[in-house]
DNA sequence: GTGGTCTAGACCACG
DNA sequence: GTGGTCTAGACCACC
């Protein structure tokens, strides 16, 4: 089975993140376990048409976060699922993100409620199930 | 009064963004009104200590948004309050900043009923984001 | 294909609008169309001889006005056609043009039915504004 | 009789320029004839309550131009009427504010048909029928 | 290679 | 004094 990593390049979002992105996901999950072999970085590369550097970034830095563990001449792989952040960190990075969302929200004058049932609909589409295989 | 701006040079988000949004909150919250002179590009730029062109930048985004009117000679101003995107451009917007929220947000391991909350929350007080430290 | 833009240094209009303004008209021509990449900021800073800040100018407004999409390590490519501006906003820009319209053909003293034919005239042709010699 | 000039502030146009524009109307339409003074730089200074420097440009530029002429100890007066610009150069100028206009509108996307419906509404307003006095 | 941000400093138009 | 434009050159992130 391929993955199926999609990346969508007309984005502001930098591909490397939505590769990692991506593969986070699809740990979370449950689409890759601990220990599942991630694609090489040229197969990846080759599947998105994207450049290779790009896809090694991405591995890299999943790979000093802890989330898969490079091993050279094998491959990668996930890595033993735990939480890498601590409570607090998390709680810094979600009051990070709202921030960040309220200021890009802020000169739309959209109503707050407007705003949570959007996010409730896109997350939907955003989190979907595993795919049964 | 002290200081009307603030900013802070250490955060990934750019000088002239932090200035935009600033202006932009003190008018929604109220503390500028339409009418009301914005402090000079030259004396914001020294307040800040930044360079005059960062603030102008700023101004001048404001200004094709039409949050300021800029009028050269005599200073910049804060406009009449109107809605200058269409309602499918808001939507478009609001979708792009609801996806990077998810984006962020997505490896954090937190039910969305824990982030709409404290968006509630966030959102009530909605003040300047603090430095990364 | 020849030199895809032209600026004319000697004239009021600024030289980052006079880009954006062939630009938009480009893309109004057909002559780019959605997907296409433009010349790269330093590629063209160097084809118009002007500093590269300029044309970062312009593809800038232009990316805030959805006109172009800005990928950062790839390129600028033309974007979507999409009307960002609300029926509101465009009465008030197009009203602001005609004001300017009337102020410099107000003491040229012709009558209103010459300028209208003329303006159908140069609507067909509509190219480049010549450099003031 | 007090001149009723008036100029608006909260408009791109510089100042001095609409009140060159204004004189330039009066006389066009009637309201001030040959021969006929201009009030003193202070005093519509005054009254518009901008800044004499600023009124002075304007008679300046008027006088470069031949429209009024300045007898210095006496006051500005109204110059003998004629054709400032020969046929040629009206063209010229017609076409330019035309040129502008397009480029100011192209992005809109208004039928040219309601371009032109707005310019005969703007227009009617614009030079309004010299006051019965 | 690509674009994005910022600084420094010059010059101009407007009031 | 005000803002607007442009250049030159540096540094960074992304591909």
């Amino acid at each position: 089975m391929a993955l199926l990593f999609e990346i969508f390049p007309n984005t502001s979002e930098p591909i490397y993140l939505q590769i990692e992105t991506q593969i986070r996901k699809a740990i979370a999950s449950g689409r890759l376990k601990k220990g599942d072999q991630l694609p090489s970085v040229r197969a990846l590369a080759e599947q998105l048409t994207v450049n290779p550097n790009t896809v090694s970034r991405a591995y890299a830095e999943l790979t000093t976060e802890g989330v898969v563990e490079s091993h050279p001449g094998r491959g990668v792989f996930v890595a033993e699922r735990r939480a890498i952040y601590s409570g607090e960190e998390r709680e810094r990075r979600l009051d990070e993100a709202l921030h960040r969302l309220l200021d890009d929200t802020a000169f739309l004058d959209l109503p707050l409620s407007r705003i949570i049932k959007r996010l409730e609909t896109l997350s939907t589409q955003y989190h979907p199930k595993p795919p049964k295989i």
